[in-house]
DNA sequence: AACTTCGTAAAATATATACTTTATAAAGTT
DNA sequence: AACTTTATAAAGTATATATTTTACGAAGTT
């Protein structure tokens, strides 16, 4: 290998662990940022040994990495013929996966959420007031209803928001600086 | 206390430990959310000594959680005259604390990101090109060189996404479902 | 100046998260 | 049917993150 294949292996790495470092920062491991920089700079799908090969981690570890980012919409498996083994394609654009990687964080919260805020405003509704009461509970029972309120309304904004990201409104509004395509350059 | 007073406080605590979640789902730690709960429900600014009682952490804790939230820009200390005592003042707007957690975030990654992306592209520079290179090894830089630039437009643009946020502009275009205020229920 | 009160740094400990090993089921091959 | 290959579940181990304990300096009080 010549001395700028070795230097441009290096950079190439560096650019992987750069992608790395970025998803740990937006908060998911930072071996899936690895496999994922990974599969990317390959610019071709991956088994699962290959990733193992490549981290140098287990292939077990491999697996409940591509599906956690499966379940993050920035990984899928593909199929080719006579091919066994699972391939993995990511996401290969930048933007994208920034988007699938807060979207579907902000998706499981709401999902996770409305269970809850419907049992608390049950359990609020079958509070009785009555005249025994003094002005501060009464207004403190007002208080929670209003809050319960205006968390459902927190979380359809963000339903709203994450409808805005996912299809594609928010370039609309803040538009990528386009460079021409990877093919012209 | 009576009945309704001990199901008001246990709903309020419910609502609490909701907030925590929610928060920690974003990314921060479930005690930053109780904590900022505990100081939203309360209405009022509170000190290390009673955020230690309130969440049974010691007031060490405390302190090292409130630094963090006012790095996140979501706590503040507040002045009171004759009070010696720090005074924690949280931030009482969902919509501008799930803004202020994921700009704040978002910042610290390109802050970090902008450094290695220079010293990458300084390397890439001096990687001379000759006539002795294979195509394919030619091939690879000039894709390198792109995928800096490329990368180097995406940090862009969430700089661009992150002042489209703060400014509030996002929300002429993804509204908040108004309700009308707090004092007129 | 000696004495408190308060906040935080540094080191130690506990808990949660990331990762590996071992084991097993499903599908493909002989 | 016996034998491989592949993927993943379950349980165990290691590493990272959250939290407490101990210690100390700065500012206020007597």
């Amino acid at each position: 290998m010549t001395n700028v294949e070795k230097r441009l292996k290096e950079s190439k790495s560096q650019f992987v662990e750069k992608i790395a470092d970025n998803m740990h920062a937006f908060g998911v491991s930072e071996t899936i940022g690895r496999v994922l920089g990974i599969i990317y700079m390959n610019r071709e799908p991956m088994t699962l040994d290959q990733l193992s090969e490549a981290t140098g981690m287990s292939k077990m570890r491999m697996s409940q990495v591509v599906r956690e980012m499966i379940e993050l919409n920035i990984a899928k498996k593909v199929f080719r013929k006579g091919v066994r083994k699972d391939l993995i394609q990511v996401e290969d654009d930048y933007y994208q996966t920034f988007i699938s990687l807060f979207t579907s964080n902000w998706q499981r919260a709401v999902t996770k959420s409305r269970s809850f805020e419907r049992k608390l405003q049950k359990d609020l509704e079958t509070i009785e007031l009555d005249d025994s009461l003094s002005k501060e509970v009464i207004e403190e029972k007002k208080e929670l209803d209003w809050e319960t309120k205006e968390w459902s309304d927190y979380y359809d904004w963000i339903n709203r928001l994450i409808e805005f990201f996912e299809s594609g409104e928010i370039f609309e509004h803040v538009p990528i600086n386009e460079r021409g395509n990877k093919n012209d350059k």
